[in-house]
DNA sequence: ATTGGAATGTCAACAACGCTGACGTAAACT
DNA sequence: AGTTTACGTCAGCGTTGTTGACATTCCAAT
């Protein structure tokens, strides 16, 4: 990046010997693509006082509808306290349904609502739009 | 993911036309590389104060030596006043030295001290263990 | 049947790190 | 001389992570 030896990782190398150059090549193409991935529900999202982590709760109920808020904060790698928070301004704000559990009332399984569920579309859509405007 | 149906892209389909399950096993992907990407350097950080922001500036510093200021908030994607204050905590501790520009007096030019670029080979090491790992 | 502990989820307070806006200084440009 | 640029800093705010404390519910040992 500084000194123009922009040279791709020869494919021939083995992945298990990366050089410095490879590995920070690696990182910063991590770190480019990621921010790039989400830049579009970012800006859809600050419109309505929400951020990466109400897509990111968003995004996993509409895949696991049902799931529990500890099985949700588990995947997604957070404190259930964090969680909780995003997941409280949702349910006040309609997007999704929390309903306690059957068997254990402990639990709380959380589905999208309609309008959640037009919101994950919306979100899902500008990413989509993106990934073809990558090729 | 939630259902089971985990068939990997069809590798013949066009890119361009993704299905939404294709598209949504793509943006977890993303998810769960970039968060397992960073997870060793952010634990290594966290023992010292730092965050994720540090090893990026850190990152960058490294990558192109000498390089200002304006430069690399521009390279981040951040405000110079969110980059200030984390610039501001790397020289204290001596990790960044900041040297007025030659030619324009007004530039920093950012360097790596020697403990500076320890960590960074702290940092780095970690992730190219966690690459080798993941094969 | 009661009780003690584990599991689940909620509320509160704090820290990291984005942001905007405003202002000051020095240097460069016109 | 006046404007613009580069940088630093202060103040304030929002999102999203953290830990700590607490209520409810379940379950297992007594």
């Amino acid at each position: 990046m500084a000194d123009g030896r922009m040279m791709a990782p020869s494919s021939g190398d083995s992945l298990l010997f990366l050089t410095d150059e490879q590995l920070r090549q690696g990182i910063e193409a991590m770190f480019f693509a990621y921010r790039g991935f989400t830049a579009d529900p970012d800006r859809i999202l600050a419109d309505m006082a929400y951020g990466r982590a109400h897509h990111r709760a968003i995004h996993f109920i509409n895949r696991a509808p049902g799931t529990t808020v500890n099985n949700l904060f588990n995947i997604l790698g957070v404190t259930k306290q964090s969680l909780n928070r995003v997941l409280r301004t949702l349910i006040a704000d309609g997007l999704v349904q929390s309903k306690v559990g059957r068997n254990d009332k402990r639990e709380r399984h959380l589905f999208l609502t309609d309008e959640g569920r037009k919101l994950e579309q919306e979100l899902s859509d500008a990413q989509r739009a993106r990934m073809r405007l990558a090729f």
